[in-house]
RNA sequence: GCCCGGGUGGUGUAGUGGCCCAUCAUACAACCCUGUCACGGUUGUGACGCGGGUUCAAAUCCCGCCUCGGGCGCCA
């Protein structure tokens, strides 16, 4: 439809042809109210029942909500019309009619319930706030890779069909692969290195994991899109820069390019940009600090994990991001190196939002003996991994990189309840379909 | 995987054994209304997740199943 205007750049004067949903029809009687919406915004069109052809009138009052018309007709200038202007149609034309009975409420008088929703994910991004999720995504991802670039990486893609896991086997899909037995990779850790121990030295991936733990929570998917760093000659203090940055740079998108619609829009109240480093707080420094806070019923002693009560609170604690340095070693995986002076120590760190883990990270273990130690102590085949151990041997340089949760990050930028509001179709353990 | 709490018109809800051929909002239909902007008014349409049980009587109590949400563990 090359004639096609958008609604937002109807102007007064102008004859136009206008496509788009059914938003609403407001008949007052005489005269009677379209609205008319597309992806620019929405206009009014106006029925003057006794000045106008009765075939027009008729067709286009009696179009039911979110049928798809189109209209051509005259812009005029209407202080009393919601957008300032309005259209005095010529001609008018349903090119696809919808079922008067809608399985939930675009025009958002009545809330549904997120599984209605995700059952009709078409009806639900026609309301304003989550089609801006949308936008807002694509525009974060698209800031992540400009900063990427800033860092000097290269965007790569790694395969998604594996025949081993990252860290074992317990929470991969399984597949069928000709016969064979695969995967589906659940972080794409080990490719990476593999490409950063070549001269591309600094990649970053934008891409899909799978993980097949039951869990049903508003912060887990069993599909998300991770975005991944990794670095040769970086250890886990450049890495950490690199988070802080991406992060970063994503709030300032956001900042730039939606700030007014986030006024505007039921979306996002708390929303603004981070102030200042990130504090790294150590482990050990954490933990002291969560029992001080004196919420949690049990006191934390090293070598636990951080159950999230405790993240929470000391999330409440600081205020903001903040990294988590110096885990124990025996608490992260084998490919994360430990401290050179205190093999209790590892370099791995988290970035933390005050409500939930973003990122993690550290640096890597490079020496092909430590490697197949670390192996061997989680208990899993070296054999299983020569693809990956084996260039250990030729030459790979220090390195240190991260996975930064991409749901997770749009849903704290946002201020979501839901991770699952952040994806188009979410995967869960129920869902499959759509 | 474990532990809680839910499933009532198209959508979102009220309703803890009879007072309910089920409330309200929205939607839809009809009528009235010539400037609405969540238009307003009147009338109407439309529902108790599935299967079994208890009871004179079940949306309501019990059992099983399906399904949704939340918490935990773990994680991004």
């Amino acid at each position: 439809m090359q004639d096609r205007t958008y609604t937002a750049d109807a102007e007064p004067g102008d004859h136009v042809t206008v496509a788009g949903w059914v938003h609403e029809i407001r008949d007052l009687g005489g005269i009677a109210f379209l609205i008319l919406r597309d992806t620019s915004g929405k206009i009014q069109i106006k029925f003057e029942k006794d000045e106008m052809d009765d075939e027009l009138v008729e067709t286009g009052l009696d179009a039911s909500r979110e049928s798809v018309v189109k209209v051509s007709g005259a812009v005029e200038e209407e202080p009393r019309a919601p957008t300032g202007v309005e259209v005095t149609p010529d001609a008018v034309e349903v090119i696809a009619p919808a079922d008067p009975e809608l399985p939930l409420d675009p025009s958002e008088k009545v809330d549904a319930d997120l599984s209605t929703r995700l059952d009709n994910r078409t009806l639900d991004l026609r309301k304003d706030d989550v089609q801006t999720i949308f936008e807002i995504r694509s525009d974060v991802l698209r800031a992540v890779r400009d900063q990427f670039r800033e860092f000097d990486c290269t965007e790569i893609n790694t395969p998604k069909i594996v025949a081993t896991g990252t860290e074992g086997g317990t929470e991969l899909f399984p597949i069928t692969y000709f016969g064979e037995e695969a995967f589906m990779n659940q972080s794409p850790q080990l490719f990476k290195q593999l490409i950063a121990g070549s001269n591309v030295e600094r990649v970053f991936e934008i891409g899909p994991i799978f993980r097949a733990e039951e869990h049903n929570t508003p912060r887990h998917l069993n599909e998300a899109t991770s975005i991944d760093f990794e670095g040769a000659f970086c250890d886990h203090t450049d890495a950490m820069d690199v988070a802080e940055g991406i992060v970063k740079a994503s709030y300032e998108a956001v900042q730039e390019n939606f700030g007014d619609e986030l006024e505007v829009l039921d979306l996002a109240e708390d929303f603004e940009v981070p102030e200042g480093e990130f504090p790294r707080i150590s482990y050990e420094e954490a933990i002291e600090r969560i029992n001080a806070t004196g919420e949690l019923d049990e006191q934390l002693v090293w070598g636990d994990d951080l159950p999230t009560p405790a993240e929470e609170a000391l999330g409440r604690d600081v205020g903001g991001h903040y990294f988590i340095t110096d885990w124990p070693s025996e608490i992260k995986p084998f490919y994360i190196k430990d401290h050179d002076d205190d093999p209790e120590l590892s370099t791995g760190f988290d970035l933390m939002h005050p409500r939930m883990e973003l990122v993690s990270g550290g640096q890597r273990e490079h020496r092909h003996e430590k490697l197949i130690e670390g192996f061997e102590q989680q208990g899993l085949d070296p054999d299983q991994f020569e693809y990956y151990t084996k260039m250990f041997k030729y030459g790979m340089p220090p390195h240190a990189g991260f996975g930064l949760g991409g749901e997770r990050l749009i849903m704290t930028i946002l201020g979501l309840d839901n991770i699952r509001e952040a994806v188009l179709f979410p995967r869960d353990r129920q869902r499959l379909s759509p």
